[in-house]
DNA sequence: ATAACTTTGCAATACTGTTGCACGTAATTC
DNA sequence: GAATTACGTGCAACAGTATTGCAAAGTTAT
């Protein structure tokens, strides 16, 4: 199941919610995937969005990226196909906080209309 | 109930979620707030932050406020407290997408301590 | 007073995420 | 190789939030 659901997220090379995947497959449960990704995420091989479409969306990680603290980037979320889709080459800028605020991390989603939906 | 929900959330200069409204009321039903906030919201009074707690959090608006395009600022959840705070005074940078990426909106949310939970 | 419209509460529903449990399979130990 | 242990899976149930239909109550206009 590990195999098959990385492949996925390999094939697809965009962020993917729970549902997204459990779609591609006949007969795996829902619960097997969500288990399968938590124990991806424990062990840094994806990471999660959540991009307000009301389900959480994960994609690989680089293999250098540690994403719980340096490799955060942009994530996009499309308007009118529904996709997201990782902005790796753009990583988050330094924010400077307000006094008495401390960085932990961070979720950064545009929103708009990506290259398959403009016209 | 329009005038009490506004006062909530004038009073709470944060932003809360709608169990947290319905929490300050004695025998409000959800469905009312949940009706009032969307009016809210139809009328640019407030603007609503997904901050990836769960729930949808609302703040009120600055009285110039158009959230909708321009108005953007970051959000802040505290990971200790849970609460949301609005950066007013700090706009979202402009963001240079790839191309074929069109802006239409953002959600910027910054996790970590909130000046309340330090030490 | 009557009619038309708005607001509210209740209940039901949808959707996502999450967990307990039992069972089958694989790995380990003796 | 048989007994034991650990792991992975499916099913079903549950939790939390968001949302809507409907009827009753309240308000405004005629
Ligand atoms: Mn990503
Ligand atoms: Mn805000
Ligand atoms: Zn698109
Ligand atoms: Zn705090």
């Amino acid at each position: 199941m590990r195999e098959l659901v990385y492949g996925v997220l390999d094939k697809n090379r965009k962020a993917l919610s729970l549902y997204e995947i459990e779609q591609q497959f006949d007969n795996v449960d829902r619960s097997t995937i969500f288990r399968t990704l938590k124990t991806f995420q424990d062990n840094l091989l994806i990471h999660s969005v959540d991009d307000g479409s009301g389900a959480v969306k994960y994609a690989l990680c680089d293999d250098d990226c540690t994403c719980s603290l340096d490799d955060l980037h942009y994530h996009f979320l499309c308007t009118k196909c529904g996709q997201t889709h990782c902005l790796k080459n753009m990583p988050i800028p330094k924010v400077d906080l307000p006094e008495g605020f401390n960085f932990e991390n961070a979720n950064f989603v545009i929103k708009g209309t990506c290259p398959n939906c403009q016209g």
